[in-house]
DNA sequence: GACTAAAAATGAAGCAGATCAAGAAAAGAA
DNA sequence: TTCTTTTCTTGATCTGCTTCATTTTTAGTC
């Protein structure tokens, strides 16, 4: 059962009693998402968000010119969505796509809303999911704003060893904010320096 | 009572009890600072956050080369601390600096938890200002990603047209991930032509 | 109001990283 | 296995932005 996953998440944050832990079940339905495709598209609003249970997603947008820029990436036990767009129920600006054969757990905008209300732990829990994601943001940009491209990739082989092998490498120059040719380069140097 | 503009701003996002805003009113003191005084700073643990009742502050770190880069700016109802200093209390890596004389009401780490635990209406508080925080943190990667320099000049002027009077040049050019010289050549250019 | 210190402006030179173009390698599909 | 498409690599050239050095302007202080 895949809803065991996202329990032991939780509660990996707060201890639910069982009757929390039955309602949560009960908001979240299982979607599977092949390769290639779309969880979300830009100006359509994100009506749910989701924990993913396995696989690997991408979430980014095209500017006018043509450019691919990924906001951030998602594998096991990471949420995605469109998090303004699903925040505010505006139509999103994002697309989501599966990088790999997946499974979500996908909770819908007013169930999220219900869960809230219903349960302080579960207050909580959002709460503390939410603090820890914009911690982790302060640091992506003060990191961006202070490092050059090459020591923002290493920074991101240190801490995301394992994803770097499953994400393409033209999306993640673009989460680096360099170019596909320039992330080429690095690696590159990397490798010959190596050996 | 400075307390009253902290309960307005809460109650933007939920209704208080009396009892809750009682409680609310309890747990913070207020703190002047004067313009250049620090309000925290690297290797200390941000104990409290604080909200800006009066005045502007700046969120900045040092590089080892001496480069200065602004992580936040925070004026008149908006919170301001090394926020992963606070959350997870660790030593900071920011300093926190006024930039007018200024008054702030504080909260402290272990009694905000205790408020959170306390009232549930106080948890959705917290949970809501920290998904907006989130929320506005990714419209900024992202724009930051897809945007010239000039364009995210543009945009802060457009966003926050008051607020760019408040601070020094070189504290926004560093905030929008510049050097001081280039947002210098960008402004020029902009008086030109408008003239 | 004169003096001092901090911030902003300006010119010249340099560079990190982008762009363009073309080929090589890898992954999917039939 | 072959064919096709996508991804990655590599070289050549270009540019947005930085750096350095100096001057001008603004703000703060006695």
């Amino acid at each position: 059962m895949n809803h065991k996953q996202l329990l032991d998440y939780i509660q990996n944050f707060v201890s639910l009693k069982e009757e929390e832990a039955k309602l949560v079940v009960s908001c979240f339905k299982e979607v599977k998402v092949k390769k290639r495709q779309f969880l979300a598209q830009p100006n359509f609003i994100n009506t749910h968000r989701s924990f993913v249970i396995k696989g690997a997603f991408r979430t980014y947008t095209i500017t006018d010119d043509g450019q691919d820029h990924t906001l951030q990436f998602a594998i096991e036990n990471w949420w995605v969505s469109d998090f303004n767009s699903y925040l505010y129920q505006h139509p999103a600006t994002l697309f989501i796509v599966a990088l790999e054969d997946s499974t979500v757990l996908q909770i819908e905008y007013h169930k999220e809303q219900e869960l809230k209300k219903a349960s302080h732990t579960i207050e909580t829990f959002f709460r503390i999911i939410a603090e820890k994601g914009l911690a982790f943001e302060h640091r992506r940009i003060l990191f961006n704003l202070t490092h050059s491209a090459e020591a923002r990739y290493d920074n991101f082989l240190l801490n995301y060893p394992n994803f770097v092998q499953r994400v393409p490498q033209y999306a993640l120059a673009s989460y680096l904010g360099m170019s596909t040719e320039f992330l080429s380069r690095i690696r590159n140097k990397k490798t010959r320096k190596k050996s």
